[in-house]
DNA sequence: CCCAAACTATGATATTTGTCATGTTTTCTG
DNA sequence: CAGAAAACATGACAAATATCATAGTTTGGG
C-alpha cells in the first residue's frame, strides 16, 4: 500500500496540510483506482462516498444539456480533488466527471476529509480557500464566455491546456485533447473548433501533427481578437 | 448601534453561527453605511479590509471587459455577504461592486471574520458550505451560458429575480433592474434584452408597466426554448 | 410642472456562430 | 496489414445575436 506521506500528488492540494496522523489514517482508508480513457467516474446526481485524488491523467467535470451535447466546466489534473464541493455541501453531485486519458485515482472516504476539516483547523482553512479560488476561475470562466468572442476562448484555452499539462519532447500539448473536448469546453460547435483551428494554423500561431497541438506563439495568441 | 443579535439580515448568512460573544464585539466593530444608486462601494482589483453585510437593497457584482461592457456575475440582496471570497482568499477584489438601488450595508472587519473562522469551527464550516453553494451557482451559470439561448436566460432571470427580490403589491418585481442591468446579467445587448421583453409581452409571458415587469405565467416562462 | 437626461423601443443590416452534408485522414483492432 | 470506426476538415447555408440608427416615453431635478 503506497504512503501518502511520500505522495507527490498531496503536494498540491489541501492535503499538504494534514498531520502525519492523519496521513497514517488516509494511507489505510484510500483505494487506488484505475480508469481508462473514456470511463466515467461518476455520472451527474449522484451521492458520492468520498473524494478522488488525481495522481495520473485528466478528467473532465462535465454537465449533458438538452440538446444531448455536453459542457466541460474544468479539466482535473494531477493534484486535483474531485467531488470536494459536493462532500462538503452535502449535497449530489452536479456535474459529472469522465476519464480524459487512461487515469489514475485515490479515493478517500468523505469521513476522514470531513473529521479533518472539523479537527484540523490549518486544512480546513486550506480546503476554504481552495474553494475561494475554484470560486474565482468559475466566475472568470463565466465572464470570458458571456464577453469573449470563441476565437479568444480558443486561444485561452490552448494557452491554459498548454501551461497546466505541459508540452511533450517535440513541443505537442500533453493533454491529447480531442477537438470536439476542446469545443466542449469553450462552449461551441466542434466545426467551429476545427475552423478556427484551421485560422490559427494559416496564421502560424499554432502548427499541428493529425490530432497533435503546438504553439508557436503564445505571445500572438493571447493577443487574438 | 444597532445590535447584531437581533438583525434579521445576519440570519440569512454564515453569521447565523457566531457565538453570543462573537455578535457582542462584531456589533461594537461594525460600521453601517448607506448607498445611492449607481455608487460603487468598490472597484476590481482592490484590497478590501472587510466584508460587507447587505441590509437593505440589491448589488451588482459585475466587471469591466476590454470593449467597455460590464457582466455582471451576480446579484446581491438582504442577507449576502460581499466581498467575503477575497477576504478568505487574501486577493486583490477581482470584480466590483455597485449599488443597483439604494442600499443599507454594514462593513464587518476581516480581522473579525478571519478570527471567527480560526476559532469557532462551526462558523469555519458554514462558510465552507456557503462557498460551495456559491461555486455550485457560479459553475451552473458557466453551463446556462455555453448552452442556453439568450431568450431562455432572460426568462430564467425574470423568474430568478421575481424569487429572490419579490413583487411589489401590483405584482410588478420589486428589484427595479434597467433592461441594461437584466442585459448586463445574461450578457447580451440592451436591445437583444428589450426586443425580446417585448416578445414576451405579446406571448403573454410578462406585462409592462413603464419599465416596470410583471411575470404573467412562470410556468410558460420557464419552458421558453 | 417643465425640460433635459435617461431609458425604452423598433427597424435595417452586419457579423458571428451553428447545422448539415460530404469527403479525407488518422487510429484502432482483429 | 486491411478494414472499420473514429476523428479531422471544409463548404454551403441557416439561425441567432450584435450593431447602428432613429424615435418615442418616462423620470427626476430645478
Amino acid at each position: 500500500m503506497a504512503r501518502c506521506e511520500q505522495c507527490i500528488a498531496r503536494q498540491l492540494n489541501s492535503m499538504k496540510t494534514l498531520t502525519k496522523e492523519e496521513l497514517r489514517k488516509v494511507t489505510v482508508c484510500k483505494r487506488t483506482l484505475y480508469y481508462k480513457k473514456g470511463d466515467v467516474i461518476f455520472n451527474e446526481n449522484e451521492m458520492l462516498n468520498g473524494v478522488y485524488c488525481v495522481r495520473e491523467g485528466i478528467c473532465k467535470m462535465s454537465k449533458l444539456s438538452a440538446n444531448g451535447k455536453d459542457h466541460t466546466v474544468k479539466l482535473m489534473g494531477k493534484g486535483n480533488l474531485i467531488g470536494q464541493r459536493s462532500i462538503i455541501s452535502g449535497e449530489r453531485t452536479h456535474l459529472s466527471a469522465v476519464a480524459v486519458n487512461d487515469i489514475e485515482l485515490c479515493f478517500i472516504p468523505k469521513d476522514q476529509i470531513l473529521n479533518s476539516i472539523k479537527s484540523n483547523q490549518e486544512f480546513s482553512f486550506d480546503v476554504l480557500q481552495n474553494l475561494a479560488q475554484d470560486l474565482r476561475e468559475a466566475e472568470d470562466g463565466l465572464i470570458n464566455m458571456a464577453q469573449k468572442t470563441v476565437r479568444q476562448r480558443l486561444a485561452e484555452t490552448l494557452i491554459y491546456v498548454g501551461k497546466t499539462f505541459g508540452v511533450n519532447h517535440d513541443g505537442f500539448l500533453s493533454a491529447n485533447l480531442l477537438r470536439e473536448d476542446y469545443a466542449s469546453i469553450i462552449g461551441t460547435a466542434t466545426e467551429s473548433t476545427i475552423r478556427i483551428l484551421s485560422q490559427f494554423k494559416k496564421e502560424g500561431l499554432i502548427s499541428t501533427k493529425g490530432k497533435m497541438i503546438r504553439i508557436e506563439s503564445v505571445h500572438e495568441l493571447e493577443r487574438v481578437q
